[in-house]
DNA sequence: TATGAATGAGCATTCATTCAT
DNA sequence: TATGAATGAATGCTCATTCAT
């Protein structure tokens, strides 16, 4: 998922703007937040660079110029730092399919389509590529991730649902959520192929328009 | 990816059978194997059900009832370790693959359904669940990594360029390949989803179904 | 010592009413008293249930619901804070032992029972069980606390010495003293034993009886 | 209870020797035992000089003169260093009193005389005065510690219960017991008043006779 | 009076690694 | 091959205290 489009990237009308705040801001020090914000913002930045076994309590604090005591008075515990960690990178998606799922007016098809380049166009920022597989081992282990990876999905979900309904009124709401499904997971699948810097990075624009082909078709015909 | 096919499962003939060594032994005292394969066995079963971060050497070697000494003298540091695990976890794969390819006889429609098929049943399996979004995140901040990961991807990805260009021999080389890592993609991107434990694993026959049907209308229709 | 007679268990005529502020107040959150108070009746509890390492300034403040800083205002180091608490709970038996000395008339005999007995009782109650070995390890590396301690037993012996007098006026000052000192220290070292929720608590009545008995017989026979 | 008798403080033939190892062993930097022994042995000097909140696996460490890693080698964590610092300190002890319960021949009167001065005499060591209030509040919060504490005063008492029964067999069983009780605890209680640097130090002697004599008549007399 | 934000030292614990035996 | 003993850095976390507001 992206959120520094490429533009010159699209194929169709993106009709649709992020108006969440921006999840990449400028790295320049002067840091307009709070002081959570900040902390947050170099716990993102290091979630990106080196992983998410980088985001140490006193890595963090060590990075955001502050006492390893004085981040304990912001973030009492890990467990904390790091669910505001995940909330502060997933909230921009949130809105975004919130605002998707509320807007998508005018033509179905080309609302979907703008979804889905949004996504795979996402799909390839450096932020994305590093974060969600470590979201994906996260869920596996940890309730708290898996909830909050959950409620992302879902409002993903949600809004594919709606924009598949409005396509193709006539399919049964279970067999709209399969269809949703396949979808979302065939695109995720996508991020560890054609990721930031990763080994088949060149097949980007092929691979955008066989997914693209191929789930309209999908939802097309599908009965 | 799966070993323990639940047989009842399948929608076509499996006529590939694994003559892979079986990835889960016998989880009895009595070990056959050399001491470093004792010690990557224990290593597995860690990362298997603890994850990654559990696989240290002092956890491993505590478990496998030897000293951190003795760890170091058979493998003198944790990165060896990490990638003699990631060779043991891939090796059955890479295998299985490659029996794949040099195997595949007979009608090229069956014979790419049932990889298909394989992989979608094994992606449900504790094991690949667990270790396959660990090894994606590995794969994106160890060059090691990534080239075992790569490895393994591109002998999957030979034996379906092989299938497919079995069953549409037209097709070019580069639009072959395109088509094969939307297949290999697309059906990863499902172990998040539908894998081991997961929210919608209830939904895995379904996506079975959608998955095989709408990769071999792809592969039949495409141009 | 005890401030929750258990009154069903006298064997003479308590002839003595505790008039210092009773040490177990309401634990409703309406408190009466000033902020300071306030304070060092939660550093009790705290020090009740979890012991004196437990009454920490941070605590402290978070079981008094204000802030550290705020905390410091009230008392500006630890130190002050553990003697404020020192005196909050040794007060009222000094109180106890002052309004002793000076209302003892009528049968002496009878008022060292009830003195005795009222000690012996009061060993049993949690916070005397919890407080007093603390006090004692305190009192080993802590001048202050050592001189509040003696201040207290001073007083406690003060009150025996007087009654020992009444009683046996031909003793020496000093064999008085001793008398005095011997019956305080063999009563306070039951609080180990007999003490709350302690391994021989079943013996508290056995013991108790031995006790007056026997410091009854030394205070009549010694000479 | 003492083990630095000092011996020219006898009233009577003190025919038990200790067997133990000595508990007070040189300081000197030449030292003969175990690594593990060595680690116990400054934890104690630690627990006497500064109390037990000093002895921290880091203090115990650096006074070692070696890592924390390696301390936590030898002592996985603290409680099994707290552990095994009690059974150092109480070891002796516990040896002194089932020694004294096997050996104890001869006039009993004379044997339990000489108990008691050992107890009596061992409490004004600066050992004593300074473990044993640690280990009662410890005793209050911590099971182990209550065991273990527990364990001590059953040998002791079954001592005492052993030549008291030797005195008295017409005695039932309960009431020897309720007598061993009342001597071990109120001999116990004098190690807040006449222990090691104490306020009331200068009566030790006096304290001393008055003990003696009480409990033996009360050993005498008691029905 | 009160808070919020900060510091820096200390805590128990785990880690990869080394090395003599 | 194997162990036991060691190191030193890192981890999350708590602490008394300070200070501007």
């Amino acid at each position: 998922m992206n959120s520094n489009l490429p533009s010159n990237y699209s194929t169709s009308a993106l009709i649709l703007t992020i108006t969440s705040k921006p999840p990449n801001r400028q790295k320049a020090k002067p840091f307009a937040g709070s002081r959570k914000d900040q902390i947050i913002d170099v716990a993102r930045e290091l979630m990106i660079d080196e992983g998410l076994s980088a985001v140490t309590m006193r890595r963090v604090a060590r990075e955001s110029g502050i006492s390893p005591g004085n981040l304990h008075y912001h973030f009492s515990n890990y467990e904390l730092m790091l669910g505001a960690l995940l909330d502060a990178v997933l909230e921009p998606y949130l809105i975004k399919f919130e605002t998707l799922k509320a807007e998508s007016q005018g033509n179905p098809v080309t609302a979907l389509t703008a979804v889905l380049e949004y996504i795979l166009d996402d799909l390839a920022s450096k932020k994305t590529t590093m974060f969600f597989p470590e979201l994906w081992v996260l869920a596996n282990r940890d309730d708290k991730a898996e909830q909050q990876m959950g409620k992302l999905y879902d409002t993903y979900m949600g809004a594919l649902i709606g924009l598949i309904n409005d396509i193709r009124p006539d399919l049964s709401k279970k067999r709209t959520k399969e269809i949703a499904l396949y979808i979302c997971a065939s695109i995720e699948g996508q991020t560890v192929f054609i990721g930031y810097e990763t080994t088949h990075k060149q097949y980007r624009k092929a691979l955008k328009k066989i997914t693209l082909t191929t789930i309209m078709k999908l939802v097309m015909e599908t009965d």
